[in-house]
DNA sequence: TTGTAGGCGTTATCAC
DNA sequence: GTGATAACGCCTACAA
């Protein structure tokens, strides 16, 4: 009994209308008289038949409605970074004027690591794509996608020329912070950042360190402009666990012990105060602390903290903007967003001074 | 100069084969003779095509590779809580082996509030759906998604019948955890609840109060199984700040202190417990806490939360086979989980005893 | 192993 | 306001 589901041609058939006089009754685009449109959705209901086929319109018109999020790692990890949620909202809400949903991707980081049925930039039926980050093994598939006219934007992150960005003034804010613990008369600090690479590991970053993580170097490099020396300290994540983790670590030897820790993320720097307040460490009397990126932090109250505020939601918005002027055939623009300096009660007056 | 795309067709004419062959080609259905295979090959790099257009192949094969996931609320939200992320990870997995991408969508929950061009589950191209919770005004839409014969799930929800659910004894555990403050000899007892409906008011539940949240009702009951007279105040989100909130109400008047609190979620749990630390009460000698989940809280260390663990993860990945085998024309069935009580170390014996 | 033919279900275009 | 026609780009029988 596998009954051939109904079609519009049906429809119009049961009508005595023509099939196009019926898309048209469902589309609305062209206005229809009354009695027509009445015997169409007559005949529809009858039927059974609920509207056109998404694919079959869909490749009739070259537009799915779906745009493409390329993620690096699992999922459900990608949205414990409250950036990358307020992000998706934004990004979410921008997108969805376009008639368009997010679609979920993952970005295999390592060759072969991916199941290989699993969708793919080039196997989904997708308007335009948006990456966050960029990861080398992806900028193959991407050319493929560029090739097919396919519109794409890149979030903190290089995709090469000709895929227009959305960035941060990450060394510039965090140099802001930095010279705003200077300017407090801290002299030995230290940084927390986030992951070096995508491997993960927490560890003292070393001069022969590489840092394949944009968003890392550079925040390291603006915190490195006011305190060249400052030792830094990876967080294996950008949680408060993580945190806690390389705070205890940094914070642990009385006689080397910073009085400003320089944290890359609000949840790290939270970690930070934690593992501060372990030691019995005050914040911010013994210990100054600076996160960055000004989201809110479930259970930090009542500290407030300084930290650099970027505009998070914004930034997904933009990119959004991007895509619909890329679809539309205009010129895309980079974008560079500038983070606001943001002053708490996590920093105070070096003790030391 | 809108040059049209090179077509299947083109690279066929330009390497001098059938359109079939080289859609085989690209497929790798059926054997095809290395000459053959390579001149194909360099006839579409030549006319830079990058494989078949996925518009296409989709409405020709029936399938498009797209599962859609129903949230209520905004995106980045529904990632606020960690079980809908682990879920996440889960049916991401699961339907990875399907070829299949999530599509996120956004369930109205009151009617006019969508935008209006704003994809939807009838206008985008998908393969099955997965619901999480059911609103009213989804109903509909439902409706004709199944008439279209798109398998569709439910976890924590009731979308009617025909539609597999996923479900959770939230009852029968919740009543466990009850159980085991009682034994410990508690006897005021006050209940933190989910939110009672799509509003998302804090505030003391009334008997006249109706509950629309499946989880939080359900979950009440069980608590109530046991105490029937508990007072339950009902937080506004799911989250740590919204526990803290409701633990300094809930534990505020030293007259009528509980000295247990039933927590409907972990995160809540964590809140309440950072409300008694507020107060001045330690955690478990005088207020036992009881959390709901059993997953990571970031920054809860060094507590242990005595709580229900649900198979979080599990719940996705059944989510996906359910789908799995609908669309495999199988049977699916409806699935109950269990969970399981972990005792921690924030309940002991009431004070009071 | 390769080619031919037909259709998947819709909608844009243009004439009536 | 309505209808005929022609793609959209691909894939799968089936025949050669």
């Amino acid at each position: 009994m596998t009954t051939r589901r109904a079609t519009i041609s049906d429809v119009a058939r049961a009508a005595g209308v023509a099939p196009s006089t019926a898309s048209v009754v469902f589309s609305g685009k062209t206005p229809v008289s009354g009695p027509t449109r009445l015997k169409v959705l007559v005949a529809a209901e009858e039927l059974g038949y609920t509207g056109p086929d998404p694919r079959a319109a869909s490749l009739r018109r070259g537009r799915s409605g779906i745009v493409a999020v390329v993620f690096e790692g699992p999922l459900g990890s990608a949205f414990l970074d409250p950036v990358q949620r307020l992000m998706m909202d934004g990004l979410s809400e921008a997108v969805a004027p376009l008639g368009a949903g997010l679609l979920l991707l993952r970005d295999p980081v390592e060759a072969g690591e991916a199941d290989p049925s699993a969708p793919t930039l080039i196997t989904a039926p997708i308007d335009a794509a948006v990456l966050i980050g960029c990861s080398p093994i992806l900028r193959h598939s991407l050319e493929a996608v560029q090739a097919r006219g396919i519109p794409v934007v890149v979030i903190e992150g290089d995709a090469g020329d000709g895929v227009p960005r959305i960035l941060l003034d990450n060394r510039e804010a965090q140099r802001q912070a930095a010279q705003h613990l200077r300017d407090l008369g801290h002299e030995n600090v230290a940084i927390v950042t986030l992951g070096r690479d995508k491997r993960r590991e927490a560890g003292w970053v070393s001069e022969s360190d590489e840092i394949t993580v944009d968003v890392t170097r550079d925040r390291l490099a603006g915190a490195r402009d006011v305190y060249p020396d400052a030792r830094a300290f990876s967080a294996a994540t950008s949680t408060i666990d993580g945190g806690t983790a390389a705070g205890r670590i940094v914070l642990s030897d009385p006689e080397s012990r910073p009085t400003a820790v320089i944290a890359q993320s609000d949840l790290l720097a939270t970690g930070v105060i934690r593992a501060a307040e372990e030691l019995g460490l005050r914040v911010p009397e013994d210990v100054s602390v600076t996160g960055f990126d000004g989201v809110p932090v479930d259970g930090l109250a009542p500290y407030v903290l300084t930290t650099l505020v970027q505009a998070a939601t914004e930034k997904g918005r933009a990119a959004g903007a991007v895509i619909a002027a890329m679809l539309d055939d205009r010129e895309p623009s980079s974008l560079l967003f500038t983070c606001e300096f943001r002053p708490g009660n996590t920093t105070g007056p070096s003790a030391m001074r």
